[in-house]
DNA sequence: TGACAATATTCGAATATTGTAATATTCTCA
DNA sequence: TGAGAATATTACAATATTCGAATATTGTCA
C-alpha cells in the first residue's frame, strides 16, 4: 500500500481551502487574478483585517503568493497544484 | 464577481480531507476500494477507534460510504467530485 | 443463544482555529 | 518630510479539533 503523493503537502493545501472565506477567495483568484485586499474586503464584506488574516494563511500555505503593485499588494494563486484543483471543482 | 461552485459543499470535502490521516485514507480508498477498518488500522498503525472516528468524519462529509460484506464493513470513496480531486493528485 | 470479532461511541485534556477590536506597519505622493 | 491610504499584526475570548483510553454496540456463526 504504498502512497504516491505527497499527503503533508496536501494536507497543508486542503486545510488552507477548508474555510468558506479562503476556499472563496483562493477561487475568485484562480479565475481572476491580481485583486487587492481592500477590493476582496467589499467584495466579500468582511473587515479587511480579518481577510489579511485568511490570505497570511494562504500565503503560508504556498496558496497565493502577493507582489506590490503601486499603491496595493496584488495576490493571485501561484501554485500548480492549487490551480489544478481548484479548476476541477466547476466540472 | 459571481461564484461558480457550492463554496459549503467544497469547504465540508477539503475540511473531511484536511488532515494526514485522513487524506491517507480516502486516497488509498480512491486507489484500492473496498476496505475494512482493522486493515485500515494495521496498515497505519493507528488504534482502531481513532480509525473510526475519521471514518465517521469522512462518512459526514459525503466523502465515502460504506456497506457491510459479511464479518466486515468495507468502505469506498463514493462521490463523484472528490474522486476528480483525489485523482488530480499524483499528476 | 452466547462467545467472539469487528466496528462505533463517549469522555476529557491538550491543542488549534476563529472572529473581533485595537493597533501597527508600510508605501506613496503632494 | 508627513499625511493618508493600504495592508499586517497582536491579543483575547469563544469555539472546534485532536488523540487516547475506556466502553458500547453490532453482526456472525458454532
Amino acid at each position: 500500500m504504498e502512497i504516491d503523493i505527497d499527503i503533508e503537502e496536501y494536507t497543508a493545501i486542503f486545510k488552507a481551502l477548508a474555510h468558506p472565506t479562503r476556499l472563496t477567495i483562493a477561487y475568485n483568484l484562480m479565475k481572476k487574478p491580481e485583486c487587492n485586499v481592500n477590493r476582496m474586503s467589499e467584495c466579500l464584506n468582511i473587515p479587511q483585517p480579518t481577510v489579511s488574516q485568511h490570505l497570511s494563511i494562504l500565503k503560508n500555505a504556498k496558496v497565493i503568493t502577493g507582489k506590490r503593485c503601486g499603491n496595493q499588494i496584488c495576490y493571485k494563486v501561484d501554485n500548480k497544484k492549487v490551480i489544478s484543483i481548484l479548476s476541477q471543482l466547476a466540472k
